[in-house]
RNA sequence: GCCGCAGUAGCUCAGUGGUAGAGCGCACCCUUGGUAAGGGUGAGGUCGGGAGUUCAAUCCUCCCCUGCGGCACCA
């Protein structure tokens, strides 16, 4: 037998024979670590106890003090052992994939009945039996053509199926958990008593898909989550918790924010708290864009089809559009519009109002754009995904050797106001050429590059998503994390030189003839609605002093006050914060504790005392202690903290 | 759009084959109280919409709508 050299993570080598598992090595380390290990990493590659090492390599052998591969071998067996459960309990049930997401892992099942919660707890109660009863984990490489007999045996249809997609020259891996057989690219660990029995919990059941093509029939998926210990899932419990506090349209409706009914479906109804949320921040946009040297326009909702057929909208997008028939008088056709469903054919339209210069170029023309879609119903989720919303929308007509100053202007751009909204913890991804496309190389190349270049002269990194640009040009993502580290796509710049050519949008050059302008479409926040819906989860409510709808309220204790709780509000409202009276009969606790709970972040409490000194008591939000403050000096004090950040 | 679940008072929810209940909120009265719910009285419902079964439907069946969790989609 060849030998072969291992090179343990303290840089010490050993000799042992070619073909050793990993398993044999930890037990020529140790007795203890054997029975701890759970898998090895053999030269980068997270690897099964039982494979064999074949050449030189350098080694790592894992236990559960390595949270990366323990967390990925729990919720992987686990995805295993609860098919094994499912098939254990309904023999007749198919099984298709189960991966490791998230903080746990799905399993899709082919069964006629749904299951139920009930069910889940089964499951469960089986999957602890398995787990107790330590079955070993066992693995062979098989050929293809025993694997489809093997599952064509065994009535597995969607395991043949895998096996037949698994490409030439990868191992064909059978795992046995117990006597339960899966096929599996594995590593897994030794046996099943390596797993925590009681840090897991069957989540939800869901349709899905197999391999997430919609024309196939729906699955059912049985999702978990899985950790070390009970403490770590107790901690992930709580985590769920505080989402579902945060939650957009639960506050939305506590704070009063807007509603949505089902005669608008995907539309919101934005009632007079939201809506200064928005006007607000819609004002803070347009400053900011004027001073950014854009233009803005208004254009039409209601646009015949003919123009969303020029633009190439029609033929891919007609079922996703509002379509609006029109029976003109006389007419033996309806005249047939369409609900614009974005801005920029309609920004070409202006564009092309009169002949244009490359003096006039780059031209930044904003809109804050109400555009309808008709998402499908299953897409629908509070503000964040709606049929009716408006953009901050604007397209910037250049030249293509003003794409990368362009786009390093707009990064900055979005910066600041990220910024400003705080917002500090934000990403850049670049898609690049997508397999169909049009336009040449040289023009793609360059494009590419512009916008990388524009990144990095903006101070930024960036990730490429390759082939995952528009078939017309690449683009830019801006996605940003929220306070309980959830992503969110907001922002985003692509490059189009399809459309003007569609649109025959052109300018003259300094050579006096005809040139096609590109344009970029660029947001920062996406649109108002999912943007405020975020801001709101962001801050669990509990908005910055300037967005809050409702800054402060000035609540009575004694109605003897209410002449200067008057006031006060006077006051402040003539400094331009938003405050209003409370002098309702109620106690101030009753008070503290309703406004408290409608999120208003400061409450001025006037009793005797300050009627008689002409102070308040003010108490913020969150906080336990008051503190007395004079009234000129509280005016001063929150107005300037009303006023956006850009103005300060 | 697909799979599953749900829809009862403004909100959160209980309930029944014989046309409904709680808490909070709301209105009124008492209370003038010093920082997260003072007390009393009262109003408020086509039980999501339509059809069917039944002597009788909020409850059972079917269809539709909307919402929720995913999947698919997101110009």
């Amino acid at each position: 037998m060849a030998q072969i050299s291992l090179t343990f993570p303290d840089g010490n080598a050993r000799e042992y024979e070619a073909g050793i598992t990993a398993a044999a090595v930890a037990e020529s380390i140790s007795k203890s670590l054997s029975k701890k290990a759970i898998s090895a990493t053999v030269n980068g590659e997270h690897w099964d106890l039982q494979w064999p090492i074949n050449a030189d390599a350098s080694i790592a052998i894992h236990t559960m003090q390595d949270d990366d591969q323990a967390l990925e071998l729990i919720r992987h067996d686990l995805a295993h052992v609860m098919a094994r459960a499912v098939q254990d309990i309904w023999p007749d049930v198919k099984v298709t994939i189960g991966p490791v997401r998230d903080n746990g892992w799905f399993y899709d099942f082919d069964r006629a009945e749904p299951f139920t919660p009930e069910d889940l707890g089964q499951i469960e109660a089986k999957m602890k039996d398995i787990i107790n009863a330590r079955d070993a984990v066992k693995t062979e490489v098989w050929s293809r053509e025993d694997a489809i007999k093997f599952y064509q045996d065994n009535n597995e249809p969607y395991k043949v199926e895998l096996v037949e997609r698994i490409p030439a020259g990868e191992d064909i891996r059978m795992y046995w958990h117990g006597d339960w057989q899966d096929l599996c690219r594995g590593p897994h660990l030794q046996h099943t008593g390596q797993l925590p029995a009681d840090a897991f919990k069957l989540t939800h059941v869901a349709g899905a898909y197999f391999l997430g093509d919609s024309d196939r029939p729906m699955l059912q998926r049985i999702y978990g989550v899985a950790f070390k210990n009970r403490k770590d899932l107790k901690a992930w419990e709580v985590m769920m918790e505080e989402a579902a506090k945060r939650d957009h349209r639960k506050l939305g409706r506590e704070m009063n924010l807007f509603h949505m009914q089902e005669e608008a479906p995907g539309q919101v109804f934005w009632h007079p708290n939201g809506w200064r949320i928005y006007t607000t921040l819609q004002d803070y946009m347009r400053r900011q864009q004027t001073r950014d040297g854009y233009v803005e326009v208004n254009t039409p909702q209601v646009v015949n089809r003919k123009l969303w057929e020029d633009s190439g909208h029609w033929e891919n997008y007609q079922e996703n559009m509002f379509i609006v028939e029109v029976d003109e008088d006389h007419a033996r056709e309806k005249t047939v519009n369409a609900l614009k469903p974005m801005n920029c054919p309609c920004h070409v339209q202006v564009f092309n109002q009169g002949l244009k210069s490359y003096r006039d170029l780059p031209l930044r023309m904003a809109e804050f754009g109400s555009c309808n879609r008709y998402e499908p119903s299953g897409a629908l989720h509070g503000i964040m995904r709606v049929r009716g919303f408006t953009q901050d929308d604007a397209h910037i007509f250049c030249t293509d050797d003003q794409i990368e100053f362009e786009t390093k202007k707009f990064i900055e751009f979005l910066s600041g106001i990220y910024a400003d909204l705080g917002f500090h913890n934000w990403t850049i991804k670049l898609s690049t050429r997508p397999e169909k496309r049009i336009g040449s190389e040289e023009s793609w190349d360059r494009v590419e590059a512009a916008l990388g270049n524009a990144c990095r002269a903006a101070g930024h990194d960036f990730e490429i998503q390759e082939g995952e640009g528009a078939f017309y040009g690449p683009k830019l993502e801006f996605t940003l994390t929220d306070a309980i580290g959830r992503d969110w796509q907001c922002g985003t710049l692509q490059v189009d030189p399809n459309l003007p050519e569609r649109l025959d949008a052109t300018y003259i050059g300094a050579d006096g003839d005809k040139h096609r302008p590109v344009m970029l479409h660029r947001a920062v926040l996406g649109s108002f609605e999912r943007f405020i819906g975020i801001l709101i989860e962001e801050h669990a409510g509990k908005l910055p002093f300037w967005l809050a709808p409702r800054q402060v309220v000035v609540a009575s204790i004694i109605s003897d006050a209410d002449p200067y709780v008057h006031e006060v509000v006077a006051a402040l409202n003539a400094a331009g914060v938003r405050a209003e009276a409370d002098i309702r009969n109620e106690k101030i606790n009753y008070k503290v504790r309703e406004h408290s709970v409608a999120k208003v972040p400061v409450i001025l409490a006037i009793g005797q005392k300050e009627v008689d000194e002409r102070t308040v008591t003010l108490r913020r939000l969150g906080e336990k202690q008051t503190r007395v403050v004079e009234l000129d000096q509280v005016v001063t004090d929150l107005a300037a903290e009303a006023t956006a950040p850009d103005l300060r």
